[in-house]
DNA sequence: GTAGAAAAGTACAACGACTCTACTTAGCGA
DNA sequence: TCGCTAAGTAGAGTCGTTGTACTTTTCTAC
């Protein structure tokens, strides 16, 4: 797939980057994310700490490894969507299009369970989303012609992205992520007694 | 006001604590948050570092100091409404009734500042409100007689505590509040052109 | 009042995440 | 072949945070 790595030297510093995700996913996995220090991952991928923190901005990111270009993906998904649909509707199609890729992990269970019981990373897990309200709001606001700041515009992007937070975890996330729009499209009603879970 | 403190003991260890946090407070808006170590604001307070942590779980704790118990507040406002108000329009009141209080400090200006341009301090005030996502839904859901994981009330339980976060910073935060509950209540409705910010 | 439990505070050592500086090494382009 | 640059290393240091053992203060019960 993606090999755009023409030199030496960047096939060795990706290599040496995965070497250190792998160690450290390894590590977390078993033994958990409290118990593996940075200096057990370092030896482990026999590089130093240094280079670690050379690859990585901090402890969760080596979790979160392949965090990739979702900013971008967000936005392409509002700016170009077909003409006369909704932004809530591109929005939820996006959302149920790029999600399966990421349960498609090997080890999907596994990882879900470590970063829900670690509380520091469910913490960095809900923020990986958040952080791009202001960029979807903004992308947002440019399609009513409204200013950046408009409150329906940040609203709507801040409740979007807790979507994906609310939905993980659930039996069936698709259904999850339909009735969350529906929500925001329709407006809340109180649950049903019946269906229950 | 509320002065339930009865015993010696107690005036004291309130006092130190209040020392400590009017120090870190202030050191906080001389230097700024990351400009500021915890044995400064112990050197200040004239207590050890250990004391510090005595009293305050970390070092943003320092800067949210009067957190109270908003948890209990909360689960109040939904259980204890009047008959026949529905479950949004008793949060939104409670929204709007105990908010003003919460700007009234003295300094709030700068403190709203050093909060928005700390990420750090930014992340964490998030958390404080959707910390209590668990316990609200639950009190949600116990109303209606479904199951504590009942996506509609954690959805909305989320969404009512994002609110706060969202009217932060807006000059009119009654009516951000006002309009953000009916989003939530009749759905999203894209912007109006004319009425800008 | 005084003894002793209980809690607040201190000093000090330690750990882990992260940063900085100076140095070595390896690939790249001329 | 000769640098230039980027990757990596070693090692010291800062800072937040915790644990341990000790002193001081206050409360309680005799």
């Amino acid at each position: 797939m993606t090999v755009p790595s023409v030199s030496r030297r960047d096939r060795k510093k990706a290599a040496t980057r995965q070497a250190i995700a792998d160690a450290a996913l390894q590590l977390f996995l078993e033994r958990g994310y409290d118990q593996v220090s940075i200096r057990d991952i370092a030896d482990a991928a026999d590089v130093s700490t240094a280079t670690v923190f050379k690859h990585f901005s901090g402890k969760e990111a080596l979790v979160f490894d392949q965090d990739e270009d979702r900013e971008s993906q967000l936005i392409a998904a509002v700016r170009q969507r077909p003409s006369g649909q909704s932004i809530l509707d591109a929005l939820r199609q996006h959302v149920l299009d790029t999600w399966p890729a990421i349960g498609a992990h090997p080890q999907a269970a596994e990882f879900t369970n470590l970063v829900n019981s670690t509380p520091v990373l469910r913490a960095y897990a809900e923020r990986m989303w958040t952080r791009y309200t202001d960029s979807l709001s903004a992308a947002i606001a440019d399609e009513f012609g409204v200013d950046h700041d408009n409150l329906a515009c940040v609203a709507i992007a801040r409740f979007v992205l807790e979507i994906p937070v609310l939905a993980r975890g659930r039996q069936d996330r698709q259904a999850a992520v339909g009735a969350l729009f529906d929500i925001l499209t329709h407006g809340w009603e109180p649950p049903s007694k019946s269906p229950g879970r």
